[in-house]
RNA sequence: GGCGGCGUAGCUCAGAUGGUUAGAGCACACGGCUCAUACCCGUGUUGUCAAAGGUUCAAUUCCUUUCGCCGCUACCA
């Protein structure tokens, strides 16, 4: 039998624009877990991609004066270099326009309609020909267009309909009995909230008279699939449902759907219900994070207070917006992002706690044992106690990780960061060197390089980069595919080996 | 309107099935050290734990009410 394998998805992004900080910030949570599971041993599936049919895209196009084909054509290259930019280990990339999705959305909608899940129905509702967008009654200002503030005209036309409200009392049990499907538990109970409502069923089609940018239906020729429906069967097409089966069986059921909050209800109503109907497992975890906001207001581009995350990027490196994101919030509530911030973060704790106690090691090395490795010595109290926290910071990240909760990880492995520092001030190794006392100076460097060693593993999933750099000044004879937790078993240092000291990895901003 | 949450040091936030001196980081002040990226280490200051009432031997922690903030309640990704 197969082995089961680790599988991980970020939403597909619509490409209708270029990507943001958003995307960057969902798209590195996936890849520190999958760093992580590799790390284990696990056979990862990390799944990413872009979804690109609909009414807004079609819109950008033509804004764009492009074909919808040649306009997503041009943006998800944007997508794939920010990845690229920001060392995402993706298996694969999935486009909801791909000849394997495509086949796959018509098979789920086959399969459902010969079910009798999807029905044909007439929808009534108010349209406004300039937005060329539906709007129900509630939503109308004073019987106007919100949006342009034109009026609408009340039309129906015929639609096909998934039964969602079939499944809303099996859906409610479902998630009442799991507690962990949906995470956080206050995104659950807001869940449960509307879930107490009754449920309309899914209009899942578009006439294409209206909407021509779609997958098409096969039992309706005359219409395109909404574009929700299609976009979430991608957790299923990606990994081989109905074409498949073995690729399916090992990654099937999904270990994480990470999702931001905003499309929580898509995830966890629309979904499990289509795979419930499909009768497929539910994947495990729905995780839905926070929102960035910036200088405590939403990101908008009418504000302008978008960041490029590119440019943050290039100004101060993957490693350090991979920490700032991870480290700065609990992963699930909202975080603000501001430079200055950024930069204190930065200067505190990559700095001056880990790139200083990396380069001050190093350069005592250099001084005192002419850049060897020391043998391990005898331990006295300090570095006993230093030892202990170090080993047991692997059950604090095997603890916080698999619960996404990338903050803590992190302060723990800083809380043996500091300790170190703290150690390196106690115990005056300057002062030994002076004092010829070589023994115990030998013992303090092997035991701070350890620490390092041990930490530069740990902190792979979080900054890859950076822990390939400190593994390379640490001399450390270890290949990227080497970094796992079996390795770790191993030992890392030995002694008599030559250190590799380089510039500082973390230089300090000054933020004048 | 309904459901849910939050209001704790200057700032960002932890926290306790109620119980001796309420915590962390940042900022600030003073001191130490010199291996280091003007770094690191130590010490210290500030809080009627939103307000009022109740339960209790005891509440910031439970209950009620008030005030303030926020989220969810859409066929928009």
């Amino acid at each position: 039998m197969g082995k089961k394998r680790f599988y991980i998805t970020s939403p597909l992004y619509y490409v209708n624009a270029d990507p943001h900080i958003g995307h960057a910030y969902t798209e590195i949570a996936c890849d520190c877990i999958a760093r992580y599971e590799r790390m284990k041993g696990k056979e990862v599936f990390f799944l990413t991609g872009t979804d690109e049919h609909g009414q807004k895209i079609l819109r950008s196009a033509e804004d764009n004066g492009k074909a919808p084909i040649d306009f997503v054509d041009s943006v998800v290259p944007k997508f794939k270099d920010l990845w690229k930019g920001l060392s995402i280990s993706y298996d694969d990339f999935i486009r909801t326009t791909e000849k394997r999705h495509v086949d796959t959305v018509q098979k789920v909608l086959a399969t459902l309609y010969k079910k009798g899940d999807i029905y044909q129905d007439e929808y009534k509702g108010f349209y406004c020909t300039p937005c060329e967008t539906f709007w129900p009654k509630m939503q109308l200002e004073d019987g106007l267009c919100p949006d342009c503030k034109h009026k609408v005209e009340e039309i129906s036309e015929t639609n096909y309909f998934f039964k969602l409200s079939k499944y809303q009392d099996w859906l409610k049990n479902y998630i009442k009995e799991t507690p962990g499907f949906i995470s956080p538990g206050f995104r659950r109970n807001e869940v449960l909230g509307y879930l107490e409502e009754p449920l309309n069923d899914l209009c899942i089609s578009r006439p294409n008279t209206r909407l021509s940018w779609g997958i098409n239906i096969p039992f309706a020729q005359d219409h395109v699939t909404y574009v929700w429906f299609d976009a979430l069967i991608n957790y299923i097409s990606g990994c081989g449902w109905g074409s498949d089966d073995k690729k399916f069986k090992e990654c099937w059921p999904c270990d994480f759907h990470v999702i931001g909050k905003d499309i929580l209800r898509p995830h966890a109503v629309y979904w499990p219900i289509m795979l419930h109907a499909l009768g497929v497992e539910l994947p495990k975890t729905i995780f839905a994070h926070g929102w960035w906001m910036m200088g405590g207001s939403k990101m908008s581009k009418s504000k302008g207070n978008v960041i490029d995350p590119f440019e943050i990027i290039e100004k101060y490196g993957q490693n350090a917006f991979r920490y700032f994101l991870l480290r700065e919030v609990t992963f699930g509530l909202d975080g603000t992002f501001s430079e200055e911030v950024f930069i204190t973060r930065f200067n505190g704790d990559l700095a001056n706690d880990l790139g200083n106690l990396l380069n001050r090691t190093l350069t005592m090395v250099e001084k005192y044992f002419d850049g060897v490795v020391p043998e391990e010595g005898d331990m006295d109290e300090q570095d006993k106690a230093l030892d202990d926290k170090l080993k047991g910071l692997p059950a604090k990240i095997d603890k916080f990780l698999p619960e996404l909760n990338f903050n803590q990880s992190l302060i723990s492995v800083w809380e043996v960061i500091n300790i170190a520092n703290k150690h390196i001030e106690v115990s005056k190794p300057w002062q030994l060197a002076k004092e010829n006392k070589i023994e115990r100076l030998k013992a303090l460097m092997h035991i701070l390089l350890k620490v390092l060693s041990y930490s530069a593993l740990y902190i792979y999933p979080f900054m890859p980069g950076c822990s390939l750099e400190m593994i390379k000044q640490l001399g450390l004879d270890i290949k990227e595919k080497d970094i796992t937790f079996d390795r770790l078993r191993s030992g890392l240092l030995k002694p008599g080996t030559k250190i590799n000291k380089g510039s500082p990895i973390f230089p300090r901003i000054d933020s004048n």
